[in-house]
RNA sequence: GCGGGCGUGGUGGAAUUGGUAGACGCGCGGGAUUCAAAAUCCCGUUCCGAGAGGAGUGCGGGUUCGAUUCCCGCCGCCCGCACCA
């Protein structure tokens, strides 16, 4: 055998790092724009800079990184780029914590993220990195908000957010808990505030409309954004009140009419706000509604209250008098924010009928003669209409269109649209984020900002040992001359969401021009992004935000793209067990990392003092349940390419992956078995192997079939059935050609220990720049196949025939078998089933 | 509460479109090698049963020659619910 210079060992430790420079010198993954090869554009969602990469981002990133090298071995020109979602709140939190500034924070953050991931190789273009909280980056945000601005598509308008009255100020709503500020204990209230709003409900229909061309999207996504796009058809009617006014209301079950048993406003309706300024009892109970959280979650698992005003609403067909309640589960924001109570149909009005007393009727019924069965729980199914008059014996639908028609033609009410999608609020009263280019004037109102004087930059010298928003309390920034009058005018003080920051980043990694926030001609060439990775998390908000963005500048002239997402992937978390005591005074609940304890396979115990812990459910990675690895002492231990490894092994990508010590160590054994037999190359052996060849190709479609379908679990597994095929087979050109081409199909997942084996092999340039070996298809098809013989549905035996075997051939062989005879035992046959290269069953 | 998803050996999981359940990995058991250990290699490993055979994909039903796969009803866990990112 000719010595081919392989040393006894993989040593990730010197490796990782040569080859990581190797890349990088040779400029491997900057992306070329005028390169004429077709373009792949892989993205994962970028990280929150929160000081430490998790272990759940190298996860998302392996991924991404596995597929954008494949792509770039099949001839693509790949763009796989990296940046920070840098603005939100841990900052703010940090500044008040320990009194450092949420920029240079955030800017330490990052360069250690940064390292952390050069040291995993992700194969990234960071020529194009840049931080949301780059200046450069959110003043062309500004000018991007003013241009939606200027095409009407924001506006201003009061809105609710948690007050805090003890710390002054407000608080998103994870930092409200049990109705608590999550510092100041204080009891928190709903305040309005006049806030800036994005119009995302312009674009409902068509956000709605283009999910179905998303194919390449989970269809749990596009189902979780259709319902959350909520578009409903109903009735908006009009009750006249017994005060003299009216109120609408809007149902999306109009055909139910008939069972209709009360009126409910909600809180801050008019009508309630009518009734509280004059009943202290009312006025009491709209204080009530306005403590506690301000979560839809909140409001519907709350305990369902009322407050009869005394106003009573007529029924506009049976003229009966409707009591008139304000109700604490009835939402300002959808539809009228008034109901229609209906409690035999709809489980809230039920629970709510039940407490107050109210008649329950049934008008649905599963057929005419069910008109009088009682209603122990709300009936939403189909059915036929009862005890309505003239919808009797009608389908709910044929009822509906009735209904309708009858308030068009008699002027109580009229069919309606109506989506539960609402409008998108983008205030935030902090200062980490992206300052709102706004100015606002006692004579000219509320102007935006000129385009020349953007970015309107964050103030550097502010204070976080105060409360509040310190845009407001800055001693001269928010001062301003008017742009329109000249005029004193102050600026506007909140900045935007950071959902806004990630709308539209997958546009600014494009193409990075000074002047604008890109370059549509790069955008066109690059977009959509060709795979989108990232948690299930974020199915719903980020990204229909970002549909709304690539459309909203679609409608604006800025580009001329739809979509920005050809394809999503959304990937499980990284889980593992956890480690804990409790106390045996107060019972209190410690928790250990991995690191502090000892694991073997029936127990676990404290590495400091020796005696067991309790191992408790593997979960979500957490820091306050301390169940976290660091991904930088996994790769000191173990290499880049086997954590790699681990993330994309066992656990389909989907789906959780639950962290083991014993998982990564076979990792690591794996990474020097290949070795190992990467060093077997034989550059003398002749001859070929026809069941090895056979393999090798069947392999390598099958691994890029499985990579394209980002089933990389599965990509994993044959690899290892190759490579185990390859370690018994003796040496041959055929050996030598699949040691080839599992060092090839290995190198997008393990690019160190590739690249190593690679240049002693002597391969041209570098294994991240080689082809994807190509497939002979004439070795895909076996010309055997295994097919089973069954008995009454039961397996009986198996039988290897020759792939096509007509059916008859098939049936005389499956009753020539000793096995089916005994099963058969001379009963009488019925019926034989026979699947071409599958089975035979035989039924008697 | 509402919307969405998931559930297969000791364990992570595999299984064309309804067609041999448990591929492959981990762990475990046995053996080889070694002065010894590590590393490595070989064999075995769903459960019950000596075997023939039987049972088995969260639970309970159904459709089918045949169900992990389709349908109905439960249970458990996870994600989202608009100011966490």
């Amino acid at each position: 055998m000719t010595d081919t210079g392989f040393d006894a060992r993989f040593e990730p430790g010197q490796a990782d790092a040569r080859w990581q420079k190797a890349w990088d010198e040779a400029k491997c993954f900057v992306a070329d724009s005028n390169s004429p090869k077709p373009k792949s554009y892989v993205l994962e969602m970028f990280p929150y800079p929160s000081g430490r990469i998790h272990i759940g981002h190298v996860r998302n990133y392996t991924m991404g990184d596995v597929l954008a090298r494949y792509k770039k071995m099949r001839g693509h020109e790949v763009l796989h780029p990296m940046g920070w979602d840098a603005f939100g709140m841990p900052a703010e939190n940090a500044a008040m914590e320990k009194g450092v500034h949420p920029g240079g924070w955030t800017r330490d953050n990052i360069a250690n993220m940064k390292a952390q991931l050069k040291r995993i190789g992700f194969a990234l273009d960071w020529t194009r990195e840049f931080a949301t909280c780059d200046p450069e980056y959110y003043g062309h945000e500004q000018a991007l908000f003013i241009d939606m601005f200027k095409a009407g598509l924001v506006y201003r308008k009061e809105s609710e957010v948690n007050w805090d009255p003890v710390d002054q100020t407000v608080l998103a709503n994870e930092q409200v808990i049990d109705g608590k500020g999550w510092r100041s204990g204080a009891q928190i209230e709903k305040r309005k505030l006049s806030q800036w709003f994005l119009k995302i409900t312009d674009f409902a229909e068509e956000l709605l409309e283009g999910l179905g061309e998303l194919e390449n999207w989970p269809d749990k996504v596009r189902l979780m954004q259709e319902n959350w796009i909520g578009k409903s058809q109903g009735l908006q009617l009009k009750f006249a009140l017994s005060d003299g006014q009216s109120v609408e209301v809007y149902s999306t079950r109009p055909d139910t009419i008939f069972g209709a048993s009360f009126i409910a406003v909600a809180a801050d309706h008019p009508i309630a706000q009518g009734v509280a300024a004059d009943n202290s009892a009312a006025q009491a109970f709209v204080e009530k509604c306005k403590a506690g959280g301000t979560t839809a979650a909140e409001l519907e698992t709350a305990e369902k209250l009322g407050f009869d005003t005394g106003i009573t609403a007529v029924h506009p067909i049976t003229g009966a008098d409707l009591p008139v309640y304000i109700a604490n589960f009835v939402l300002m924001d959808y539809g009228t924010g008034a109901v229609m109570g209906v409690p035999g149909h709809d489980q809230r009005d039920f629970e709510f009928s039940t407490k107050y007393g109210l008649p329950i009727l049934r008008v649905v019924a599963a057929d005419k003669t069910a008109a009088d069965a009682p209603i122990t729980e709300a009936e939403a199914g189909d059915g036929v209409l009862v005890n309505s008059a003239f919808l009797n014996g009608k389908t709910v639908n044929e009822a509906k269109a009735l209904i309708v028609s009858r308030a068009e033609d008699e002027n109580w009410g009229e069919g309606k649209t109506v989506w539960r999608l609402r409008d998108w609020g983008v205030s935030r009263q902090r200062y980490w984020g992206t300052p709102i280019p706004f100015i606002h004037c006692d004579t000219c109102g509320v102007v935006p900002a000129p385009k020349e004087s953007l970015p309107i930059e964050l103030p550097e010298d502010v204070d976080f040992q105060t409360p509040g928003n310190p845009l407001v309390r800055h001693p001269t920034w928010k001062h301003v001359e008017c742009p329109s009058c000249g005029g004193q005018a102050e600026r506007e003080t909140d900045t935007l969401d950071t959902f806004t920051n990630s709308s539209w980043y997958f546009l600014r990694f494009a193409s990075q021009p000074e002047d604008r926030p890109f370059d549509p001609e790069e955008v066109a060439k690059w977009l959509p992004v060709e795979q989108y990775i990232g948690g299930i998390e974020h199915a719903i908000l980020h990204l229909l935000y970002a549909r709304f963005w690539t459309r909203a500048l679609k409608h604006t002239g800025h580009i001329d793209v739809a979509e920005p997402f050809g394809s999503l992937f959304t990937q499980g978390m990284v889980t593992h067990e956890t480690y804990s005591r409790s106390a045996p005074e107060d019972g209190r609940i410690s928790y250990f990392t991995p690191s502090e304890v000892e694991r073997s396979a029936d127990s676990a115990t404290l590495k400091s003092d020796g005696s067991a812990v309790d191992v408790g459910r593997v979960i979500k990675m957490s820091k306050s349940k301390k169940n976290v690895v660091d991904p930088d002492e996994i790769i000191a231990s173990y290499g880049a390419d086997a954590v790699r490894w681990f993330m994309l092994s066992d656990s389909p990508p989907e789906r959780d992956l639950p962290w083991s010590e014993a998982g990564i160590e076979g990792c690591s054994r794996f990474v020097h078995r290949l070795w190992r037999l990467f060093g077997q190359f034989d550059a003398d052996a002749q001859g070929r192997d026809k069941a090895l060849d056979r393999k090798t190709h069947q392999t390598i479609a099958a691994v890029a079939e499985d990579i394209e379908a980002l089933s990389f679990n599965k990509a994993v597994a044959r690899l290892y059935e190759l490579t185990g095929a390859t370690e018994k087979a003796t040496p041959s050109e055929s050996r030598n050609e699949a040691i080839r081409s599992i060092l090839l199909m290995s190198s997008p997942m393990m690019p160190h220990l590739a690249e190593e084996a690679w240049s002693k092999l002597d391969g041209d340039g570098l294994a991240a720049m080689a082809a994807w070996p190509d497939v002979d298809p004439a070795l895909l098809v076996d010309d055997e196949v295994t097919i089973a013989i069954q008995h009454k549905g039961k397996l009986r035996d198996t039988l290897t025939v020759a792939k096509g075997l007509p059916k008859d051939q098939m049936e005389e062989l499956a009753l020539a078998s000793e096995k089916v005879q005994r099963s058969l035992d001379g009963a009488e046959v019925r019926k034989i089933i026979v699947v071409p290269d599958r089975l035979v069953n035989i039924v008697t």
